[in-house]
DNA sequence: GCCCAGGAGCCCG
DNA sequence: CGGGCTCATGGG
């Protein structure tokens, strides 16, 4: 068995399944139980259009302003691309504050809510991968990693998130890729094709990364101690 | 007060 | 192609 499978293994016999990504449940529409939550379901379209949208508030954000956010977006029926781009950039904005880069975002829910009235989600749910891909890269506002998690977590298409918090542990775990395709095809030579396996990894990659690979490491208690280099006091 | 958080665009050599 | 700068709130 390859190392990366390997780790896997670890992080998921450590933390378990963990049910990305979090949306808010169907059915809530007062005030309770807006808040996105983890499990697994199948989604509908307004939950893939959350997911989109919750996957360019949270760039470079903790998740905990994000859901804020998206609670606010839920109540004034902005998870909806035509309202999106009927409104004006300050009610945007101001709804989306707490995520922060509010006036960069606003701009850039826009741009997405263009790109999905012109490509449906379903029509782009329908096309090969890499299609998808260079499509969603096209918009302003979406790179890389905000591209692959639409994939993956809106359109369950088997490609693999990387994030900072991936360079940060498997760079400390001794693999010398470096940039963002490099840890891809990392990932994409070591493990089967799978969105399941996929989803679960990138979740349990941010779940490590929040308990003991931090900026500055928790390495007492790390499930990879045994197999990482990386010692810090 | 400082540092960091589930990045991306732009500019510059 | 790589590095530095900007964007901004909220919690530790």
């Amino acid at each position: 068995m390859n190392k990366i499978q390997k780790i896997y293994d670890i992080l998921l016999n450590k933390y378990g399944y963990q049910g990305w990504w979090p949306v808010t449940p169907l059915g809530s529409c007062r005030g309770d139980s807006l808040v996105p939550i983890y499990g697994i379901s199948k989604h509908n379209e307004k939950q893939k259009l959350e997911i989109m949208l919750g996957a360019i508030l949270t760039q470079n954000t903790s998740w905990k302003n994000v859901e804020k956010s998206i609670v606010e977006l839920n109540k004034k029926g902005f998870i909806d691309a035509d309202k999106i781009i009927k409104a004006s950039h300050e009610t945007l904005a101001n709804a989306i504050k707490s995520s922060g880069y509010f006036n960069q975002k606003a701009k850039k829910l826009k741009n997405i809510a263009d790109f999905i009235k012109s490509n449906s989600i379903n029509g782009l749910e329908k096309k090969e991968t890499n299609e998808a891909r260079k499509l969603l890269l096209e918009v302003n506002g979406v790179g890389p990693e905000t591209a692959d998690s639409i994939l993956l977590y809106a359109l369950d298409k088997p490609i693999f998130v990387v994030d900072a918090y991936t360079k940060r542990i498997f760079g400390r775990l001794g693999f010398k890729e470096q940039t963002y395709e490099e840890f891809q095809q990392l990932f994409h030579n070591s493990l089967e094709n799978d969105a399941k396996l996929f989803n679960e990894y990138h979740a349990l990659i941010v779940e490590l990364a929040k308990k003991h690979c931090k900026t500055k490491p928790i390495c007492n208690g790390c499930p990879l101690g045994n197999i990482c280099p990386y010692k810090k006091i």
